[in-house]
DNA sequence: TGGCTTGGTGCACTGACTGCAGTTAATACG
DNA sequence: CGTATTAACTGCAGTCAGTGCACCAAGCCA
């Protein structure tokens, strides 16, 4: 590991330290980019660097946790069951063990602004979930619209347990499981276009 | 009707008009608020009189549009199977008509920032629902996850079906009709808990 | 007619975000 | 080694979205 590499994630992660500390003591409007960057001890073009909005700092290892969600996802082609292995993956992505997690799913259920920016990171793990389901079932255009409608019900529902654990604590990975199961694993065992 | 509220209705009229034609014309990021507002032969400060962002100008009937849902969803309580006619009221309400609804959606298809706003009526959409859903089922702390977790599904479905509409022309009223019905229609027939 | 209301305006301001031209320190390389 | 290069960070000036406020002018109502 370079010595810039980590001088480069050490200020970012001070960065997103502070920024969370300071949206969820003073709100996330109350709080500008000029302070976060000052409580980090740098400049807020500094704070740009790193960060492509201010809302973004909630969110600082989004990336990271994209590429390990397509890595446990896998290669749809090779996958038995899709649908089930799509649902234990989502669900098991939950982990509800950090507390900062919590504080972030606190801020979440709170701030329009945060769950906006989660909508946006959402999209992402939706292309992922689409592409992952296209290359299962094929690039028709009947596969991909149902890809994509399946893959935005699903993290609706991932969400939707998120946002209930951040409000009432209660725990996301069970009830996830069993809805996202429900929704989308046994339904669509049967082939498309035979319901009258 | 006032003078003063035709007024009103017809500058925000004109003012919504110029901002989607700029929009698709130019691109979203490119068009400034000043253009829209000059365009429309009124000041900024009066484009935010009548739309609290730049990208709210691109879904003009949004409250409307939420109200008329209200309405054709009716009472949760009164409703024999509540999730059947949500899925009826769900894809009913993706008229495919208006060929500006037409543009919207093909404008949403590319901007981020749209998509975004999108995202955010949505989730007004998604408290009605879920509002509904709990109206039938009482307000267990298991009633109002599930309810919010099927809300945010329902609508991610609408939202891939509106959005494949806008990219590829294909009818979302029908496939997004069958998905929910699979989705959300038959497997909580079952009740909760009732999985291995 | 005269007071009140309200849609629109102008202005000054905040704050997010960007482009550019630096500085400094780590690193790669001859 | 010493030197050229790279890259993290900075400062500054600028754009643009969005807001608060005082104000005008035209509609409304008594």
């Amino acid at each position: 590991m370079n010595q810039r590499e980590l001088q480069r994630r050490e200020t970012r992660r001070v960065l997103a330290e502070h920024a969370l500390r300071l949206f969820s003591m003073n709100g996330f409007d109350e709080t500008t980019v000029e302070e976060i960057a000052a409580a980090a001890g740098v400049s807020q073009r500094t704070f740009f660097l790193h960060f492509p909005t201010k809302s973004a700092a909630a969110f600082p290892d989004h990336e990271e946790r994209v590429r390990d969600f397509i890595d446990r996802l896998g290669d749809g082609r090779l996958i038995g069951n899709p649908l089930l292995h799509l649902c234990q993956v989502l669900s098991s992505g939950l982990d509800t063990g950090s507390p900062t997690r919590r504080t972030r799913y606190q801020l979440l259920a709170q701030v329009g602004a945060l769950r906006d920016e989660d909508a946006r990171t959402d999209r992402d793990y939706e292309e992922v979930v689409a592409a992952f389901l296209i290359q299962a079932w094929g690039a028709s255009v009947d596969a991909r619209v149902r890809a994509h409608a399946i893959a935005n019900a699903a993290l609706g529902v991932c969400r939707a347990s998120l946002i209930g654990w951040g409000e009432e604590g209660i725990d996301a990975r069970e009830v996830c499981f069993e809805i996202l199961h429900r929704m989308i694993g046994s339904p669509f065992d049967a082939p498309l276009h035979s319901l009258q």
